[in-house]
DNA sequence: TTCTTTCCATACGTAATACGTATCAACATC
DNA sequence: GATGTTGATACGTATTACGTATGGAAAGAA
């Protein structure tokens, strides 16, 4: 059996003509009844009631003419769906993020790609930046922002966007309510509450490398990996803390966040796998990389 | 596009390989190349990432052959349902019957019928012998078992089974005691319960040839329809009934049913539209033609 | 490297089949 | 009974799906 036959059949069933049926197929009265002759043969199943002047259909004549309507008019909405897949509009893309993205950048980006891609399913996952790189490799995530370096000679990475350091201290500290940017030196012996090397060694790297360029030394108090935890951890003070800017959202009675003396930008690139083929995420990648903060 | 299209590309997408799923085909690789590429072409969307030396889906891809898996399968499945249908296996039936059926028969005749016919869908409504008659013929139903005559030469009749009539009396009736079948004339002045002829005239002849063969004339006090309305008026002591045996199933604490010295037979006749050309309908009669109490 | 093998694409002739024209047979209408 | 309508049949034609032979590119072996 093929379409044809049923794109026939389907015409008979409705004009309850051969004649006319051939008419609107554009095809000869001959061909189509063997056509459906054929069909009928094919099934063993009689789907015609013909008087040699007429021609109606049998409960399965019916019961076909349904089916197929449907089956035809699923087939094509279906091309339609696999045109959109091909172009790249229809799909599934699974982004990783660090939790520093979630507050300003998350929101924008997906509304970004929402606004390019209405019909794509954008599946988010909170990850570490260990997680993100193994998730990338593994192919569980096609696209990822985090803390560079990568170091991974299969994911291509692409700048996108960078903000500055801050610190965030209790408000009970001597320093909270002074005007004016903090100097390093002055916060240099505080506990430090800072996310793990192991969840991401750029956060990390990018912390030590505010002490190295002021020549002062960390003194790690306590270790955290959400943003929420730390800024809840100062609160409580434990200690002070180095944030990105977009951090300082977090807002908390018993927190204040200062502008610090030295200038460090704690970069997050956009990352991908260098073999993904997919258009749908090239495309994606090529629409995050005119992000503008 | 045609189905050959779509069992093509099912054998490429699990074989990843031209050459091993045209060998599953019996056809050669040339030509399956082509289909495919044809199939391409007309979806005008790319299925499959080639190399000269290997095969893989696109997205794309993927998404038609887990289509065209789900759409092949369908199509199998339903022609099985189609030759069902086709047999007479398969189908809806729709059968009208008289309320003095419901208790004793009507069970009976839907297992007869779910026993030849299981994936039969039957539909029962209970009407009057004009609403059968008239549903019959506008084809709202299929089949009926109604009190005769029929009078329509549109319809055809088989006889299906007959029962004996009896009488319902109140329990307070002088005669409610007496042993032996109850004279017509002991009888014949009480208040009388009956069916309206306009409701089929079968059952109303059939009890008032009850009084013409015993010489007594008829007292209608009340008419009722319904089996069960006619013994609770017998019991509310409105007056007394002539009813098929089967009714006496309908139990009441103030009604009992005696034999009667005139022995009538209400007979209830299989119909149909002679016109019917459904080998179900065919099927069904003709299985119920077998039908013995 | 060079040879061989693998595997998809191309070229082209062949065979199957879907289609068109002509006609028939059955039925309805006038 | 003549005429028109309608589906089926007969048969030739055209399309197209298929097979054989071959090409070209990449991977593996010598």
């Amino acid at each position: 059996m093929e379409l044809r036959h049923l794109r026939y059949f389907i015409a008979v069933a409705e004009e309850l003509h051969f004649g006319n049926a051939a008419q609107r197929l554009n095809i000869s009265q001959p061909p189509l009844s063997a056509q459906i002759k054929e069909l009928e043969q094919n099934l063993n199943v009689q789907l015609l009631k013909r008087t040699n002047r007429s021609v109606a259909l049998t409960e399965a004549g019916e019961y076909l003419y349904e089916l197929s309507v449907q089956m035809l008019a699923r087939l094509e909405k279906e091309t339609a769906i696999l045109q959109e897949i091909d172009r790249g509009e229809r799909g599934k893309i699974a982004i990783g993020f660090g939790g520093s993205v979630v507050f300003q950048i998350l929101p924008r980006v997906l509304t970004l790609i929402k606004k390019q891609y209405p019909k794509l399913e954008i599946h988010v996952s909170q990850l570490t930046t260990k997680q993100q790189i193994q998730a990338l490799l593994t192919g569980d995530i096609d696209l990822a922002l985090l803390v560079p370096p990568v170091g991974d000679e299969e994911l291509n990475t692409h700048p996108f966007y960078e903000e500055k350091f801050i610190v965030c201290l209790p408000k009970s500290h001597p320093l909270a309510s002074s005007t004016g940017p903090i100097a390093m030196e002055d916060v240099s012996n505080e506990p430090l509450i800072i996310s793990p090397r192991e969840a991401g060694e750029g956060y990390f790297e990018a912390v030590r490398s505010l002490y190295i360029k002021s020549n002062t030394v960390m003194n790690i108090a306590q270790y955290s990996t959400e943003q929420q935890t730390m800024v809840s951890l100062v609160a409580a003070e434990f200690g002070i803390s180095f944030v990105p800017e977009s951090t300082s959202h977090i807002q908390h009675h018993n927190v204040v966040y200062k502008e610090i003396d030295v200038t460090h930008y704690k970069e997050t690139v956009l990352t991908w796998h260098k073999h993904t083929q997919t258009p749908l995420v090239h495309g994606v990648v090529e629409l995050l990389k005119t992000f503008k903060v």
